[in-house]
DNA sequence: AAATACTATTTCGTATAGTATTTTGCCAAA
DNA sequence: TTTGGCAAAATACTATACGAAATAGTATTT
């Protein structure tokens, strides 16, 4: 058994890194709603409650200020950030119309045979998703959709590009989940805030369906290697999908450049 | 006199935060190539050089490193990240061909008369630059030029374009820096590495003056609100500077697809 | 009612100590 | 000389405690 000298200690489990780990579960608390928009983020006591001293606390919540997850007033402590506004949303998605036509044409020039089977078996999870009851359906649509979205930007081998994406979609994905909480809040009620109007305007009508169209219409340009048609697909699916949560941009563009 | 009671303490100066200073004097340490790409950054070293404690190290850090300026290794350290690989660096300017010309098209029709204002001052600025000897010129064209897009991606008013915008250009503004500090470098020796090259390339034929004669272009379009033009204009410009860093992209573009 | 003073809380930074891990340098064996 | 391994030094990571300074809230005085 010579191998047991070589192996060695080698699989003992890598200790843990506070810090990452801490970044994670504040993110993570971010987007359960444990940490709600708006709210004061203590140092101290978010040390209490995670188990562990301040010092991961502070560079957890300095990496979040920089994704501007969290928000840093000086000598006034931490507090999550806002959701998106109206001008932000549609800020948003002028940018994804700018950079994700172009990584999806990328990724069908350069996505490779793995690429095509992770791409392919995302599109058949989330075609058995659909048979969820309504309570996980939106929950897992939306991951869903952050996941495709992603995959594409990776494959369009552009770090920047990539980058830029991941940075810029979390604020989109935060958003759409807190939609997706005020649920509850859509029947009883008569009154129609801008997020209980977009949440009947975007799950309530075809329960997700078209966006796995649209998204299966892209897999297949981008894995039959069709650029032309995976840019064009990935445009018409992203117009759609802001259509849908606000058939009335127009107006918001108009106050735009009024404003 | 009433007002002097009104104003009060009003102009006490701040008390500074470390945190965020120290952000600052490590970046500029990295721009100024008192930190060198590759680097290993220690942090109780850097702690004594800025007098400060290991808090408002680890902070600005974290911070860097979510701008990718400083890479972290668990248990390893930090260091400095490498610079731009040309795939990069072409893959940099793909995404600027992106959201740039769109940036401009949409500060031509959004920008104030304020903005105007500051677009023209820059210009001006820059003409005057043109006159500096050698010594100062290619520092001061590049960093109007960082000022000058970035003035751009601003009145954009697309809050999630300025902030992409922001974080990836500090890299190409990194990688110039470096270029032309190589400056010294390019007479005596024939030996040619990448960057000697794309120096030579850049800054010797006409000293800038072809890039702020593009950017004369783009402000005029940007502030005669007309978009179009502004938009082809921004679009053949950054084309333009690519094709002079890199006349041989199409061989680097080919090497992409076949990797 | 407004200005002031006082108190409590919180942030920000320092200092220090201890543990885990990596790196380095040395030594022995091939 | 080179290789491999081990011990020592260096470094990263975390915890803890403390203090100064600013903010926020409350009470008091004018």
């Amino acid at each position: 058994m010579p191998q047991s000298k070589l192996v060695k200690v080698k699989a003992q489990p890598r200790r843990s890194i506070l810090s990452d780990e801490t970044y994670l579960m504040i993110r993570a608390m971010i987007f359960a709603h444990e940490i709600v928009p708006g709210d004061r983020v203590n140092i101290d006591a978010l040390a209490v409650q995670l188990g562990v001293s301040q010092t991961p606390i502070r560079e957890a919540l300095a990496r979040l200020e920089s994704e501007d997850l969290i928000a840093k007033e000086a000598l006034k402590g931490y507090r999550a950030t806002n959701l998106l506004t109206v001008t932000e949303f549609a800020d948003l998605f002028s940018f994804r119309l700018l950079i994700e036509p172009y990584a999806a044409e990328q990724a069908a020039i350069l996505i490779d045979s793995k690429g095509i089977k992770e791409l392919q078996s995302e599109i058949s999870n989330a075609k058995e998703a659909i048979n969820f009851n309504d309570e996980r359906l939106i929950e897992a649509i939306t991951e869903h959709d952050a996941r495709f979205h992603a995959l594409i930007a990776k494959y369009s081998n552009n770090k920047t590009l990539a980058s830029a994406f991941t940075n810029t979609h979390c604020h989109l994905h935060l958003f759409r989940l807190y939609v997706a909480s005020q649920k509850h809040l859509i029947e009883p009620s008569d009154k129609t805030s801008f997020i209980q109007d977009l949440f009947s305007r975007y799950y309530q009508s075809d329960r997700g369906q078209l966006a796995i169209k649209q998204h299966t219409a892209i897999a297949k340009a981008i894995c039959a290697h069709n650029p032309e048609k995976a840019k064009a697909e990935m445009y018409s699916h992203i117009e759609s999908s802001l259509k849908r949560f606000t058939p009335d941009l127009h107006k918001v563009q108009t106050d735009r450049k009024t404003s």
